[in-house]
Parts: C-alpha cells; sequence; structure tokens
DNA sequence: TGTATTCCCTACTTATCCGATAGGGTTTAA
DNA sequence: TTAAACCCTATCGGATAAGTAGGGAATACA
C-alpha cells in the first residue's frame, strides 16, 4: 500500500507542474485545492527539496516550484524517495536490498521468484511514467 | 510490502505442494524446514484452510494438504487472502475499494490514473501464476 | 527599518498494525 | 488411554504512519 505521504507528494508534484514555471506555488494553496493538512504536506515538500525535484523561494510570493522539467521526473524516483522500496520484498528490492532471516538461499525461494516477476513489471510502468505524464493524464 | 504473513503461506503452501497428495504435512515440520515461527505459522495455515485453500486432519498423523491440484491456486488469489488488497491505493482495489477522503474526483486523479495502470501489471502476473509454477521455479 | 509572509527544522503524539507468544481446548490414531 | 496434532481466543511489544506543535530564518515590500 502506498502511504499518504507518497500519495499527496505526487498530488502536490502534478499540482505545481500545472502552473506557470515562473511564479512558486505555495504550501497553502496546494493544502487548500488537494485538501492535504498543511503541516504534513510541509514536510512531504520539504524532502522532495533536499531531494532536488524541488526549488524554493522564502518570503512574501515565495513558495516551491519545479527543479527539472516534468518530463524528465520519473515516477520510480519520486516514489522511491517518499515511499522507500518499489519491490514487495527486501531481498528483491533493487535499491534498498536486505536479505531474509528466514532463507537460507534465495534462488530456492519460491516467493523471491516470483516478487522479482512482480518488481519488474512495476518498475516497467513506474520509470516510463514521467510527471508531465501525470499532468497529462488529468487534462 | 508484503507481509511475512503472506510470505510464510506462500512458502508454506509451496512445501505442502511439493509432497506426496497423500500424506498432510505437519505444522512443526514446515516450521523447521522453513524457519518460520510454529505459533504464527498455524495461525496462517488456519486461515487458508478456513479459505478453501487447504483441508487438515486432526490427530496423530494428521496435518494439512491442499484441496485443489495446485495449477489451481492462482497468486493473486492467495494473497488477497493473507495480504489483502493487490492494489497500492484503496481506491483502485478491485476486491477492497475505499474512496479517498481527499479527492472530490477520483477520475480527475493524475495518482489514480497511474495507480490503476500498477495494479493492472501485477494483477496479470499473479492471475497468471499458480502454485504449480511457485514448485516448478525452485526444482 | 519594520512587518507580514513564507519556508525551515525539530520534536512530539496518537493510533494502528504486524509479528509473535501464551495457554489452553478438541479430535484422532494407535 | 495417551500422545500427537490441529483449533481457537486473547494478549503484548515494537514499529511505523499520520498528523500536530512551536518556533526560527529569510525575504518582499511599504
Amino acid at each position: 500500500m502506498l502511504s499518504k505521504r507518497t500519495k499527496y507528494g505526487l498530488k502536490a508534484l502534478t499540482f505545481i507542474a500545472k502552473q506557470d514555471k515562473e511564479n512558486p506555488v505555495q504550501i497553502a494553496t496546494i493544502s487548500k485545492e488537494e485538501n492535504i493538512s498543511h503541516k504534513f504536506l510541509e514536510s512531504i515538500l520539504l524532502s522532495m527539496r533536499k531531494a532536488g525535484f524541488l526549488g524554493s523561494k522564502k518570503g512574501k510570493g515565495g513558495g516551491y516550484y519545479l527543479l527539472k522539467d516534468a518530463d524528465k521526473i520519473q515516477m520510480s524516483d519520486v516514489i522511491r524517495l517518499l515511499e522507500g522500496p518499489i519491490a514487495m520484498l527486501p531481498c528483491v528490492s533493487l535499491n534498498f536490498y536486505e536479505r531474509c532471516d528466514d532463507c537460507p538461499d534465495e534462488t530456492k525461494c519460491s516467493v523471491h521468484a516470483l516478487m522479482i516477476e512482480v518488481r519488474d513489471a512495476t518498475l516497467e510502468i513506474l520509470k516510463n511514467k514521467t510527471l508531465a505524464d501525470l499532468v497529462a493524464d488529468i487534462s
């Protein structure tokens, strides 16, 4: 299950991407329009800024804006930042690998093999989907 | 992330499917061989029995056995039982649908559209994968 | 220069759920 | 009759998610 953190983050990104690139979007605006708790959203946007997806401007007229073009922002990257691993098991995760305590040999684990298939299919979608696609989907 | 419950359940099912169909497999055996807590496994097998995947026999020489042929047991069904929804968001779940508090209109939600794609891809794999395939994968 | 605006940062709370454990009860083969 | 095995309910500790609190720092603009 996707956390609300990730869901809100994606919605916020989409919202920002829809706006003029020139003037930044305020937390309060997104919070109101997308029905997201102001403070919670704040922490989400902050982490996306730190990760280099967003830039920010303080003071009056400030807010958040995209640092890259929307079609250069892959969903896989955003989700990895906000959610963590895309794989359904740590032992099949590419970026967050961890071995299982109970498995003496991963290659002999039926679940392992299955989950690699699922991971690859999911990744295929999330890599080829950009923020620009998301904006287009709802327009 | 797949819960241990589901992972253990799948491993146990695979283990049972590997055995002779005639004599039932004991919890203790699976627990030992697959390094799963005995009591925890007990509750998992119980729910799979109640769901109709497994049959059981009490008393000495008892244990669990498959009620259907392994190639008739779809991964999507097992996962839905043990894990719950396959979708990454309640609002795109086929079997556990729930609407989002924050979305006035699902069709206008960028995340919604994306997660439907992911769900369909995942489902495609899990529906076509049977317990028989899992056994074959590790043999 | 002052003030309102806006983002920045840390810490805390609260609820929920997962994984596991405890402790019996019931059925059955031998 | 007895030991093996499943059946059932209750409980618990720890982790995590979601949201809250409260102030700090930078900036535009009058």
